[in-house]
DNA sequence: AGCGACAATGCAAGCCTTTACATTTCAGAT
DNA sequence: ATCTGAAATGTAAAGGCTTGCATTGTCGCT
């Protein structure tokens, strides 16, 4: 107890305190149920000893970590990163702290890093999309971990969702592409297998044009990794066909950076010679010359929900529904009248 | 509460491989202690009952988590994302967990946090810079739990680093810019207080200033918030006085993208009528038109040795040394003779 | 045959908290 | 004076795993 190396523990307070155990955990978690001068002698003991509980005793004890992991495809991507920023810090507010592992987009990744999440006591869960092999719900389940999906909205899935609907924000956006008179689109997006954002993007694209229910419209599809250099070069592969597209959407501000880079470099005149238009609304397409016209999420927003609703389940709630958030058209200037 | 079947524990494996827990514990641990036939039993078993170890009681018994923490001012910043991501990959490939703070450049915060995760049991923390309270030194040493610096090398602190000398690294690019002839110079940092490698970037460009030896050469100072929005608005303020600077420091790229996007709208021809230069290397330098001058940083090498290193400390192993990573000046466009 | 060395395994003592239950105390109520 | 119940505190049993030490079994040697 005079030891200065051995970190102090529970006894040792009780002990300088001159009470039980018992009455310290007390004080600690229920300070109400110490009578108030039991509670100034154990607090001095307390700072004296610079206590602090052990996490995995209390852990044990309890059966529950107050930390909740988070499993995204990467952190790299600005996306993600604001996200996160906003979920942890809610989280924090709650007491909660937060785990964080990448998958790469590699749903065996995925798979195994949320098993070692849940061995390692998660108490609750934020995945991203809904795409992923059933038995990952059952092992959820059956751990009787909450778990909760954002960055995309969708019912009649297993897990609750708050995020915002992919397909209809995509919709909307390629609807007035079509209104500006555009005919040969193209879509270059993210692999669509594993992702379910990425998928119903490309979905809410082909909405668009069945729904001016007009047959002359020609929709060329690319799929890339994310990033500039990959969007950079779905450009130049579209552009160097013969008949190429008037319209080139993007499923991500990443790859429409990219494009329109590649745009400037081998002197096309955008949106004069072609539009490029992308999604999400990062400070990147702002940036941009001219800036995106893309779609703007509620990164933040998204993240400050999720994290309550997961210390919600977390503590018992009973699971609370999803949660849908609302996207915007934001008009940059890299849509303009298709070009005859 | 439970789910119909608790979750297996080591002593049923025990029981229906029909060994000791010790045995079965061995298998996990040190499998090579284990003789070939028991080894496969407890296989079995294990695979039989969906056998994970409890967390809790692991930590315990080993007094270690298998988690490291990494406190950082934000993740919004694509600078810190980036090695993250490195870190937490690196860290992943040897068997821990991240845990993820951040302290929105708050030392309060910072505090707050190294403490909680101490508490939580950390077993290693990666810190960014080395300004902090001193007590917080005491904290980690008293408890016993390393940490190590990143995005910063100094020799003569209370903690190892892996990073580069931001002093020297701004003090070349500054040289390189003072050789293009401009005498009237700005720098536009973020505050220094609390953020040596805002502060060792101002050094390095008074370094360079001295280093030429000629009192000739005026630098403006404004140190301003993290942000696009703010590089414009500093932009803004600086060539709006009677005697404007003919290049613009930036201690970031992000600032510097601002300045750059504000001098487009004002009219600015870049680099003709003003240089601007970053600092970091991000993909949103080349991204500019014309690409910014800046520094690259290798941050994700930065993410990978500062895991491993701390895995290291985690283990026992002595201390490692501090690692110095060099950077390279970036020639972008941004940089250009000063008008006279 | 006897012995030592070593590999494989088992035993059981921690590791530190929480919490159900037991005990003590004490202020009213009878 | 005795009793009652509530409040305050204590007792001790989990909770699941690791690991030093003890035990057993094997082999190769002399």
């Amino acid at each position: 107890m005079h030891d200065g190396k051995s970190t102090p523990t529970l006894i040792d307070v009780a002990k300088l305190a001159g009470v039980s155990t018992a009455t310290v955990s007390r004080f600690l978690n229920a300070p109400d149920k110490v009578a108030q001068d039991t509670r100034d002698r154990v607090k001095a003991a307390v700072d004296q000893l610079g206590y602090a509980p052990n996490f995995g005793a209390q852990a044990m004890a309890t059966r529950r970590t107050k930390t909740i992991a988070a499993v995204i495809p990467t952190m790299e991507n600005a996306i993600f990163a604001k996200g996160l920023q906003a979920f942890q810090e809610e989280l924090r507010g709650h007491g909660y702290t937060m785990l964080v592992a990448s998958s790469s987009y590699d749903p065996a990744i995925e798979a195994e890093q949320i098993r070692t999440l849940i061995s390692r006591g998660a108490d609750g869960f934020l995945l991203i999309g809904h795409d992923r092999d059933p038995s990952l719900y059952q092992l959820l389940a059956q751990q009787n971990v909450p778990a909760l999906v954002a960055w995309t909205f969708a019912k009649e899935q297993p897990l609750c969702s708050v995020g915002f609907d992919n397909r209809a924000a995509m919709r909307t956006l390629a609807e007035q592409i079509l209104s500006f008179g555009h005919k040969k689109l193209a879509f270059v997006g993210s692999p669509t297998t594993a992702n379910d954002r990425s998928r119903e993007r490309l979905k809410g694209v082909q909405d668009a044009i069945s729904g001016i229910g007009t047959a002359d419209v020609a929709l060329t599809i690319i799929e890339t990794p994310y990033g500039i250099e990959e969007g950079a070069a779905a450009f130049a592969k579209l552009m160097s066909n013969a008949n190429p597209p008037t319209a080139i959407i993007c499923g991500n501000d990443v790859l429409a950076v990219g494009a329109l880079k590649e745009a400037r470099r081998t002197g096309f005149s955008v949106p004069h010679d072609v539009s490029i238009t992308g999604f999400d609304g990062l400070e990147l397409a702002l940036m941009a010359e001219p800036p995106l016209t893309t779609v703007a999420v509620p990164h933040q927003e998204m993240g400050r929900i999720a994290a309550r609703a997961l210390v919600r389940m977390a503590t018992g709630d009973p699971t609370p529904n999803s949660v849908e958030l609302q996207t915007e058209v934001q008009m940059g200037g890299t849509l303009g009248p298709a070009r005859l």
